[in-house]
DNA sequence: CCGACTGAGTTGCTTGACGCAACCTTGTGT
DNA sequence: ACACAAGGTTGCGTCAAGCAACTCAGTCGG
C-alpha cells in the first residue's frame, strides 16, 4: 500500500485503515501477537524487505500499537510487544482468518486454528469460544497448528508450539 | 496497496489480505454495503481515482465479492451488490469500525453507528447486539449517523438515511 | 439539429512506495 | 584476524497509485 490516508473520509473504518491498512502491517501484528518479538525473526517469518519492516515497526509504535523494548545493552537490542491497543486488533484478526478459512479454504483444511485457553475449544468468527460460549479476548486464545498445515518451513510449528 | 501477494504465507488472515487487503478495496466494500452501488456514485464518495477504482471493482467481481449487475440496458448501466462471500466480511469491518473508535476516538463521538434492524440496540465489537444479545450478521443490522458526524458533504447523512 | 450532460469507464503521464542488495555498527565466538 | 549475529540504514530500479483528459452511447433542452 502507498500511503494510507483517506482524505475526506469520517468514517472510523477509514481511520482505521489509515494505521494498519498499510501492507504488511497487520500480518506485522498478527506475528508478534504469535510470539515473534525480534526484526530479524520478523524480517525472515514474513520475507518483507528489511527496510519496509523498519518503517511498519516506527509506524506501529508511533501509533502505540506496538512497545519497544530493550532485552540487553551493549549492544542493545529490541524487542517489540504488543500494547493494549495492538491486542484489540485481535477480534479483527479472528474475523479475517475465519473469512479466509471460510471462503478460501486449504484443501487439507485450515492451517491454523485460534483455540481457548481455558477449556480447549475452538474460536469462533466473532472470537466466541464454541465450546463454552464465553466472549474472548487475545490474552485467553492461542493459535495452534491446523490440519492443513504443509510441513515445508517448520516456522509456522514452532510459533504455534508456544 | 500495490500487488497484494505475501509469498510463502499459509496463513489465513495472510490469504484474505490477499484480496481485501488492498487500499481502497475494504473501504469500497464498506460503501457497498451502505447502499452505494455505482460506479460514480463510489467514485465522488470515495475519492479515488477512476482508473484505481475500476481495477479493484473488476477485482472484487473476480473473487466473488460484489457481483455487477445491468440495472437498465442501452446504453448499459451497472450496480455493484454484495454476494455472500462479501456480506461475510461484515465482522471484519465492525471490528475494525469498534477498533477505531475506540483507539482513535473522535472529540463529538462516532461519526457512524451500526445498529441491530430487529430491535434499535447498538452492535457491539463482535457484531452482538448489546441489547437484545442476539448474533447478528450483514443483513440484521444498518449504519446510522452518528454524533461525531460533522454536516460538511450531506453524503453520508444520504447513505445513512437508507 | 446542436450542444451540453450523464454513467461507466480507459488512456497517458507523473509521483512515490515497495523489493532487493549492499552496507553499517556493536559486540561475540574461534 | 576473521566470520558471524542482531538490528537496522542507504541507494537504486520498478511498478502501483494519483490526476487529468479522453471515449462512447445515449438523453435532454432550446
Amino acid at each position: 500500500m502507498l500511503r494510507n490516508d483517506y482524505p475526506g473520509q469520517v468514517c472510523s473504518i477509514a481511520r482505521s485503515l489509515e494505521v494498519i491498512g498499510e501492507r504488511w502491517t497487520l500480518l506485522i501484528v498478527r506475528d508478534v501477537m504469535n510470539g515473534r518479538r525480534r526484526f530479524d525473526e520478523l524480517q525472515k517469518g514474513l520475507g518483507v524487505a528489511r527496510n519496509v519492516l523498519s518503517a511498519r515497526l516506527q509506524r506501529l509504535v508511533e501509533e502505540d500499537i506496538l512497545e519497544r523494548r530493550a532485552y540487553q545493552q551493549s549492544p542493545e537490542r529490541y524487542e517489540y510487544f504488543l500494547t493494549e491497543k495492538g491486542l484489540d486488533l485481535w477480534p479483527a484478526l479472528v474475523a479475517l482468518l475465519a473469512w479466509g478459512d471460510r471462503h478460501s479454504p486449504n484443501p487439507d483444511g485450515p492451517p491454523m486454528l485460534i483455540v481457548h485457553k481455558g477449556c480447549g475449544g475452538a474460536v469462533s468468527d466473532r472470537g466466541i469460544c464454541e465450546s463454552c460460549g464465553k466472549l474472548l479476548h487475545a490474552r485467553d486464545a492461542r493459535p495452534v497448528p491446523g490440519p492443513g498445515l504443509e510441513s515445508t518451513g517448520g516456522e509456522a510449528e514452532a510459533v504455534a508450539a508456544r
